[in-house]
RNA sequence: GCCGGGGUGGCGGAACGGUAGACGCAGCGGACUCAAAAUCCGCCGUGGGCGACCAUGUGGGGGUUCGAGUCCCCCCCCCGGCACCA
């Protein structure tokens, strides 16, 4: 019983990879859609998030293909990182083994999906072709300056043993991938300069309309732009300059200490100008033991001491003292304050603690503040006092009047800091691609030549017991001749973030396996930028930014014209199960290979697009995917029960020609599908209520029972609407069911449907009686009447004059086609 | 703490300011069957009434409106992001 998809579905799938049926070359006589999912990382198997990923991606594709755009789809994987690298460790696999094995298994997978992909153009990152590529885009970095060594205290997981760039320290200084607390080391790195970018990051989030607002909000969070201005203070002993950077320059006035980040390079000069040296030494030590996590925990306890030095404010002469203090952090702003507790609530928190002078310089519009008497900092505007000839300027023009000021005076520098940092790419691990630089005694940094490319990784290599790469212990692959001079020189042993190679291949599949270039500018030119992006939030931050970056680069570089790379990005929701996301832990996760293979493919992406709005959480049902295959299983019956008058050809009766009042509406039924369909999916990507009109077509067809010529063609209009909508969802029953009606043509490629205006137009419509609000009556009248008419007719109601009783409405709210409201007095 | 997004039947979810609960799931009743499964038909927010109906109902409280799930104000709860960023 039921149809069997098991024949039906591989029958097809082979059919569409053996004719390439939706492979798409670039064609400039055609309109394009790049519609992109986020590739996979080949751990083992896809999981229910891939699935739902992938089913709306295809959905969308195969929608457009019927709409007649040159539609890229690409798929690929990225197939560097750590998992393979554990397998490795684990059961003596290579990496390179582990990964290919699964890559091959998940395409399958795809394959059984019923995926619409141009599988010419798959890529792997960890193929040399591909990170050839990698590593010429970073020697590009490399060559424009903005890829660049650096010693700074950097975010190191003890668990993956490597260091980690900002955006992948999460949940509370944790890592990203493995949820170890995050701890900081002091080690020379790698990184790129992101930070040039931030600026047009974040202006061009502005350009993105097809973006949700919410990712945008966490991107322009995480580049943390903030205006003000930098001035200097002059340590009085030395004279030496200590930089601070404010946003609240009208607060000058009320300095009453300075306070360094215990990591301050002055710190370490101190010592020889303070009698208090040994305490610093030792302040500074204590410090370093804190972890990043305490140190910035809100309301964490302030620590400060003391140097015994003191600094003269620029702007009034004030002589303030210096202090180093654990909250403040070198790697924002100068890694230097100045103290305000009068107006910040943290140096407020640390004055008190330290007896430190409070010192009012804005006052509350309604109230006065007496420093001895506050509570906690008053950080809203207010007005202007003790600040010279600023006194009683509001704090929104004393801010600007007052940096404008300074900047004349040369007290201070306009200044626009981010909290974006430059990104920290290298990476001590082996399964990556290679840092394609060698160092030499001589002459330093030297860049692999880009014809030498790719310095390639080598397969057998030895895993140590105590964690660390192997490719720092290769000698034999570490020693190389220097490019520049040819003496022997030392490969980098690190390794490139794995965010590198995710950060470009949207334009590698534009020209996915030219070997002259890293993407080819026409074709990109052609089909970037992606169309519509879709994957999972929790790139926001990550991936979604790095790629940003990347594009804007390539852009500047005169490599492509993009500026950005995703017009349109859908965030899909988790699929989770019983509450909580499918996890091994919690025991509660649905195998894609066990539903398909009970199910079928079709019945899993139904079920996937149905259950809920792609954007939602999706609560992974049995009852649910049941009820779906029972919905494919009631097209096949109504198909097969009728196939011999579905086999018939002949043309589409149109509404004109209909009498009858049942044929109309099913004639209208058949027409606001398509619309309806259309819209949810173009429109709003409302995939769930697409489908439930879907399922009330079939339900009215369902009820149809054709008798007679005329009836029998609108029913076969009917089933005809129904295959050619439900095949994006679900493509192959639709499929086998078009041609087994006698359909030549691939319905893959036949076009959408369009809805007959005509057949659009209601005869009658129910109109609600409401009095004073409250629904009383439904009346069935005819379409398109008048206010004044609706008004009369349903006021020369029998059952409207009874309940009227003679009662003279006050007044009377007439919507044509809608309803009547009846305004009396209670 | 700040910034987002949400709270609608037993469940997933629908509703241009205009019939709340489309569609599906679960449940209940019936048909078919020796029986079960499958399938088909019907019912299905809550309270009241034999009944046509009446009242009530979209987290809570106010407001705007002829009319509010939808708009405005206040509050509660859940989820997500950021958080000593100067």
């Amino acid at each position: 019983m039921g149809y069997d998809f098991r024949s039906i579905e591989l029958k097809w799938q082979e059919k569409w990879e053996g004719e390439g049926t939706f492979n798409a070359d670039a064609d400039l006589g055609r309109e394009k859609f790049y519609c992109l999912e986020m590739f996979p990382y080949p751990s083992g198997a896809l999981h229910m998030g891939h699935l739902r990923n992938y089913s709306i991606g295809d959905m969308l594709t195969r929608f457009l293909w019927k709409r007649g755009l040159n539609v890229l789809h690409p798929i690929g994987f990225d197939a560097f990182g750590m998992p393979a690298e554990n397998a490795a460790i684990k059961s003596k696999t290579p990496a390179h083994k582990w990964t290919w094995d699964n890559i091959e298994y998940m395409t399958e997978q795809l394959k059984r999906m019923g995926c619409s992909y141009d599988w010419r153009r798959r890529i792997e990152t960890c193929n040399p072709d591909y990170y050839r590529w990698t590593q010429w885009i970073f020697l590009q970095f490399l060559k424009k300056g903005l890829a660049y060594r650096k010693n700074a205290p950097v975010n190191w997981c003890e668990s993956c043993g490597t260091v980690l760039a900002n955006e992948q320290v999460i949940n509370d200084g944790r890592c990203w991938r493995c949820d170890t607390p995050v701890v900081k080391r002091s080690l020379e790195q790698w990184f790129l300069r992101i930070t040039d970018y931030a600026q047009e990051l974040l202006d061009d989030l502005d350009n993105l309309p097809g973006w949700p607002e919410r990712v945008k909000i966490m991107q322009r969070n995480w580049i943390g732009r903030s205006e003000g201005a930098r001035l200097s203070f002059t340590e009085k002993r030395s004279g030496a300059v200590i930089e601070t950077f404010t946003t609240r320059f009208d607060t000058i006035f009320g300095v009453t200490f300075l306070a360094l980040s215990p990591e301050h390079p002055f710190v370490e000069k101190m010592c020889s100008l303070s009698p208090r040296a040994d305490e610093i030494r030792a302040f500074v030590k204590r410090c370093a033991t804190q972890s990043s996590i305490e140190r910035t925990a809100v309301g964490g306890e302030k620590e400060g001491l003391f140097t015994g030095l003191d600094a003269v404010n620029p702007v009034t002469g004030e002589v303030v003292p210096i202090l180093i203090a654990n909250y403040i952090l070198m790697d924002y702003g100068t890694g230097a304050i100045m103290g305000v507790p009068a107006h910040d609530q943290r140096d407020f928190e640390f004055a008190r603690k330290y007896g430190i002078p409070v010192k009012v310089v804005i006052q509350p519009v309604d109230g006065a503040l007496n420093a001895e008497e506050m509570d906690r900092a008053f950080e809203d505007n207010g007005i202007a006092c003790n600040s010279g000839e600023f006194d009683g300027m509001p704090t929104a023009e004393a801010i600007p009047a007052m940096i404008e000021w300074g900047v004349k005076r040369g007290y201070c520098e306009r200044e626009v800091n981010f909290r974006l940092r430059d990104w920290l790419i290298s990476r001590q691990r082996y399964w990556g691609a290679p840092i394609p630089v060698v160092y030499c005694d001589d002459c330093g940094i030297v860049p692999v030549p880009e014809d030498d490319l790719p310095v390639l990784l080598p397969e057998n290599v030895k895993f140590k017991e105590e964690g660390g790469s192997p490719l720092a212990d290769d000698q034999e692959w570490l020693t190389t001749p220097c490019p520049r001079c040819g003496k022997p020189g030392r490969r980098e042993a690190d390794t490139m973030d794995t965010f590198i190679c995710s950060s470009w291949y949207f334009f590698r599949y534009c020209s996915a396996h030219d070997d002259t270039v890293a993407f080819n500018a026409d074709e990109a030119n052609y089909w970037m930028p992606v169309d519509q992006y879709i994957g999972g939030i929790e790139h926001a931050c990550l991936h979604l930014i790095y790629a940003r970056f990347f594009t804007k680069f390539f852009a500047d570089l005169g490599l492509s014209r993009a500026r950005e790379p995703f017009t349109n990005l859908l965030t899909q929701g988790m699929v989770i199960k019983d509450g909580a996301k499918m996890s091994k832990s919690l025991g509660n996760v649905v195998d894609p290979n066990e539903i398909i293979k009970v199910y079928g493919a079709d019945t899993a992406r139904l079920f996937i697009l149905f259950a809920a709005p792609p954007a939602n959480d999706l609560d992974w049902s049995e009852h649910g995917v049941e009820g779906a295959h029972r919905f494919l299983n009631r097209v096949w019956r109504l198909v097969e029960e009728n196939l011999p008058l579905l086999a018939q050809r002949g043309p589409s009766i149109p509404m004109e020609g209909l009498a009858d009042r049942r044929l109309r509406d099913m004639k209208r039924k058949i027409h606001v599908t398509i619309q309806s369909v259309t819209q949810d999916i173009s429109g709003e990507k409302q995939f769930n209520t697409a489908v439930a009109r879907l399922m009330e077509l079939l339900n009215a067809l369902q009820a149809f029972h054709p008798e007679g010529e005329t009836e029998r063609s609108l029913f076969r209009e009917g089933v005809e609407t129904l295959l050619a909508c439900l095949n994006p969802f679900c493509p192959h029953i639709t499929e086998e069911l078009w041609s087994l009606t006698g359909h030549a043509d691939a319905l893959a490629m036949s076009p959408w449907p369009e809805a007959e205006p005509a057949a659009l137009e209601a005869d009658s419509v129910t109109v609600v009686v409401q009095m004073n609000g409250k629904l009383r009556e439904r009346v069935e009248l005819p379409a398109g009447l008048s206010k004044e008419e609706l008004q009369e007719r349903v006021l020369a109601l029998p059952s409207i004059i009874r309940r009227l009783d003679g009662t003279r409405p006050e007044r009377v709210i007439a919507v044509p086609d809608k309803l009547v409201n009846i305004v009396v007095r209670d």
